[in-house]
DNA sequence: TAGATACTTGACTATTTTAGTCAGGTTTAT
DNA sequence: ATAAACCTGACTAAAATAGTCAAGTATCTA
C-alpha cells in the first residue's frame, strides 16, 4: 500500500502554492525549486488540478498558478481525486455483484476492504489545504 | 494508493483457514480452490506467514497448515508484516533527517503522511482474525 | 515588436513492481 | 510404492510509475 509521488507532489506543490497565493500567482519554476519536483512532471499535475478546478492559470510573463477556491474548501479527497490518486483496496468493480478474477460472489473479506477504504478516505475527507497550511505555521513557531 | 493482491490473498486465505482450522489441517490446494487464488502464490505466501510463526505447516498426505496462534491474537498488522505488505507514504528513510530525492531536510508536508500512515496502520492493529470471522458468520446470519 | 517567461499538450520511455508461473525438490500417511 | 501436500528458487509477462522530451501558445516588458 503505497502512496505514489504524483498524489504527494500534488498536495506538496498546492500547500506551496497557497502559501503565496495571496498576493501573485505562483510560477511551476518555483515551486519545482523550492519543492524540489521535476517541471515537467509538475505540469502534468497542474493541467489535470486545472481541469478540475482547484487552480487556475495565468498565462504569460510573471504569469503561474493561483487557487480557484478558499484553502478551507479544497480537501485532500479534491486534490486526489483531480490526478487519480484513488484508494483500491480490491480489484473487483465496486458496483457488481461479481467478485475478483469474475467469480459469481464477493470473497469473505469483501466487507472488510470496503471497511478500509472508508477509513483511508475519511482521513481525506476531513483534511483541507488549510489545515495543512496553519498546521505547517504552528511547527515554525 | 493500492492494496496488493499478495496483501488480500494472506487475508482471505487465513480466513478460510481459520474457519475449518479446529479440526484438521487445512491444505493450499482446498483454500486454493474455494478462494479462487493460485495455488503456487498460495505456496509463496504461507512461506512466508510460516517463517513470522503465523501458521504451522504438517507435511505429508492430509496435511496442510494451521493457525499457530489463537485467531484473536493475530492481526491483520501481523499478517500484512509476514508478507511484506507494508504502508509507505513516502520515499525517504522514516529515521534518517534526510528528505526525499537526497534533499537536505524533510518536506513541507512531512508531518501529513506521517499522519496518514498512522491512521492506516491503526486500523491493522486493530482487527484481528477472529473479529473478521466473527464478523462473516453475523453478516450470514 | 522582439524576446523572455510561463502555461499547454501529447507522445515517449526507463525502471520498478506486481502477480503470478514453472520446475524441481522433500516429507509422510496409507 | 504412491499419492498428497509442503517447500524452494528462479523466472517472466504485464502493468504501473515516474518521469523526460518536443513542440507548441499566450502575455508581459523592454
Ligand atoms: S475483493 Fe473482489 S471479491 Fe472481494
Ligand atoms: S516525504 Fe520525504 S521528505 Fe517528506
Amino acid at each position: 500500500m503505497k502512496l505514489t509521488s504524483k498524489g504527494r507532489y500534488a498536495v506538496m506543490a498546492l500547500v506551496d502554492l497557497a502559501r503565496f497565493n495571496n498576493i501573485n500567482p505562483v510560477s511551476l519554476r518555483d515551486i519545482s525549486l523550492r519543492q524540489g519536483i521535476s517541471l515537467d512532471y509538475l505540469e502534468q499535475i497542474f493541467s489535470k488540478l486545472r481541469k478540475k478546478e482547484i487552480v487556475q492559470s495565468v498565462r504569460g510573463t510573471q504569469g503561474g498558478y493561483i487557487l480557484n477556491r478558499k484553502a478551507k474548501e479544497i480537501k485532500l479527497t479534491n486534490i486526489f481525486d483531480a490526478v487519480d490518486e484513488k484508494v483500491k483496496t480490491v480489484q473487483c468493480k465496486k458496483d457488481s455483484k461479481k467478485g475478483c478474477n469474475g467469480r459469481s460472489t464477493k470473497c469473505l473479506t469483501h466487507n472488510l476492504w470496503d471497511e478500509l477504504e472508508n477509513h483511508i478516505n475519511n482521513f481525506f475527507e476531513e483534511k483541507s489545504l488549510e489545515d495543512l497550511i496553519k498546521d505547517n505555521i504552528e511547527r515554525r513557531v
